[in-house]
DNA sequence: CTCATTATTGGAAATGGTTCCCATTATCAA
DNA sequence: TTGATAATGGGAACCATTTCCAATAATGAG
């Protein structure tokens, strides 16, 4: 039941600490819900998902958690299109290397991890060769497939 | 110096009508600088170029033209990050296929289309197997990778 | 443990890209 | 030419995200 790290507390506080980062009551709530949950959040959703354990959290103080945690690479910050950003932890805790799939009619999005052996291993090499060449510190990759679901398609593409 | 279809107006303007779309001289202009334009433009850039040759346009215009092109997939639209939306002109024109390489730390964005060949090779065949299984209509794709440029990376990382 | 330093906080206001509204204008088919 | 109506542009509205700042809390030193 109980980890390797008992009486140190959470996973993340050592790499908060390592940075120059205070913990505080905020953050531990923003990280438990980003450990958590499964699905991409907006800041909102934190907000509010937070705010349900720790009150008295404050919706600019998400946002700048998110930034430092997306800053540090344990967040992933995504668009979808819809006009807000989107929140995941990286791979690490549950969720495994995934790419995701964009409805641009209901902007649903599903995330799909078939095939992701093959992307990533082209990506790898890709990402070396463009290190090489244009000088570039790669510390990310970004793939997503816009297309319609099957209902959408069936509302918009004839029928 | 005469292209083949003297009499027809632009080469749009065959899409445009085919969809329903009128033609219009602030279309005309918007179209005009996006065929002429090798970079990707905000919204902004798009209205302050077009709004040097025809004074009269909008930027509300410029942003429904944006759309309507993006939805017939003349046009791409893009988010590097910065907050404003890029657009570019689907291939066709002069542009070649390519992908982006965008800085973290500075936003500037290299267009590369090394390793394209392999890329799109790979994501035809992943696009065919997520159309399949997830029953979606895939219309799109989109590959960045995210890093810091020389400039950026001798600034932050240490040295 | 206490204290001083200073990072962090939250609320309100500002910002800025994008969209909405609507009376006016322009396109295009008949 | 004309009528139906798509398209326009300007300003206001919208809304996610940032900024500002005085109050607060985390941390290290003593």
């Amino acid at each position: 039941m109980r980890g390797r790290n008992e009486g140190m507390g959470p996973w993340w506080h050592g790499r908060f600490r390592g940075c120059g980062y205070r913990i505080t009551a905020g953050r531990d709530a923003i990280l438990d819900v980003l450990t958590r949950a499964n699905k991409h959040l907006s800041a909102e959703d934190i907000y509010l998902k937070v705010h349900s354990i720790y009150p008295a959290i404050g919706l600019t103080s998400v946002y700048r958690t998110l930034e430092i945690l997306a800053d540090m690479g344990l967040v992933l910050k995504f668009d979808f299109g819809d006009g807000r950003a989107r929140y995941e932890l990286a791979e690490g805790s549950k969720s495994s290397h995934h790419h995701h799939l964009v409805c641009t009619g209901c902007n649903r999005v599903i995330d799909y991890t078939d095939f992701i052996d093959e992307e990533v291993e082209l990506l790898k090499r890709t990402e070396k060769g463009l290190s090489d060449k244009y000088n570039f510190r790669i510390t990310n990759h970004l793939i997503q497939f816009y297309g319609l679901c099957d209902k959408c398609a069936k509302k918009k593409g004839g029928e």
